[in-house]
DNA sequence: TAATAAAACGAACGGTCGTGCTATTAATCG
DNA sequence: CGATTAATAGCACGACCGTTCGTTTTATTA
């Protein structure tokens, strides 16, 4: 297999949304990206708060201030681990469902996708949940840039949802139905996580199709 | 106003739900309730893991030693904050909606409550969100005995759930049902606080009624 | 390869955390 | 009241936190 040889700023796609960052990339760079990779699995496990200096160097084999050289603060950390976990669930969540081409069918997709990310978050070595949403109700009332960077997030998340409801059910009334479907991502995520009941999914299709045959409709 | 003298461990019942411990009470059992009611305002405003030693004393205007000596660990502190937060959610949610007599409407009258303990949980002088389902979250993935209080929890909500769908909607299927509700709620929660949109409870009722009208029917 | 710049390290800082002790004060009861 | 017990304070500890700084190692480039 040949390949041309990279120059330093690319990155060699590799279709899994992930990319290999080529050999003339600077050092910093990549290790940049292993951090934050490694963080976001860290954040996967015990939400954001639990990404913290020490482990976090000790799991990438690194010292602490090594590590800290990369970030302006902890805060600034926390924050590119929040847009790194948005990168990845654009690319695993929404991507794919643009290559469904009867447009009314992709808000079945994305919601399908989306159970698929909160089951399993493509987050690194992590096991644990999504830390977008755990981030969403740990700083819900804690002002400062995280909280921004989550609402933000939110409000692209429903402005698509908005979008995808419009094409399939011109009828319904698209803020409650971004808020049902919404909800039903949510209490999925219990469910599947907290409850660990296994017909979750079940459950959710079932409301789910509900939902879809029935929406609530635009008032006149 | 004649009253008897309250005997020790007798509390006097105000129907707020809160109940003024009798003169009787050792003192100790007084500020244990004092710690646990100030505690749980903490939690509201930034999540169980900011239920802390330090700031909580200095909350109460008593000393950390002083403060810990009531509880065997932190974490049992914790625990017993979601204990009495439960009770709290009891009181204030589930306890009122025994007056209507037409069980059919107990199931919209609950969720009604819910949403205002969602905007205006009324825990001590905190004025943030609900520490339980910030639990949820928080510990979803964090083994330990706050996680399985917050189970214990959300697992007997489900079942009074179920109960009430039951009731209200003989021909909806129960879980599928328990799954919107409850994913009803949580999205109100985010539009609520996070987003801060204004139209939340709006949008929220709507998808409720709806829901109402045209819930997941039981599988044949 | 030598010169220069970038990256990582090790040690230390002030601060806060949870948690033991011992002494002291306050509540309770005979 | 005085005696006894419960409640609180004061203090110290070891651990970990985020952060800084000067040094050393490693990349990059000429």
């Amino acid at each position: 297999m040949i390949m041309k040889a990279l120059k330093r700023g690319e990155t060699l796609e590799t279709g899994d949304g992930r990319g290999i960052p080529g050999p003339d990339v600077t050092k910093g760079e990549r290790t940049r990206v292993r951090i934050l990779d490694e963080a976001a699995a860290l954040a996967s496990e015990g939400g954001i708060g639990a990404v913290t200096l020490g482990p976090l160097a000790d799991r990438l084999g690194m010292s602490k201030s090594g590590l800290f050289a990369h970030f302006k603060s902890k805060e600034a950390l926390q924050v590119e681990v929040l847009v790194r976990a948005a990168e990845r669930f654009t690319e695993v969540v929404i991507e794919p469902i643009r290559e469904e081409k009867d447009k009314a069918k992709r808000l079945g997709l994305f919601f399908n996708n989306w159970l698929g990310w909160i089951e399993h978050p493509s987050l690194g070595s992590g096991r644990g949940g999504c830390p977008i949403l755990s981030a969403h109700f740990e700083f819900d009332d804690v002002p400062g840039p995280v909280r921004e960077q989550a609402a933000n997030h939110n409000a692209q998340l429903y402005a698509l949802m908005r979008r995808l409801v419009y094409v399939a059910l011109p009828q319904a009334d698209e803020k409650a139905m971004v808020a049902a479907i919404d909800g039903l991502a949510l209490s999925h995520l219990l469910r599947f996580r907290l409850m660990r009941d296994p017909a979750a999914r079940k459950d959710t299709m079932h409301a789910f199709e509900a939902l879809m045959k029935n929406p609530p409709l635009k008032v006149a």
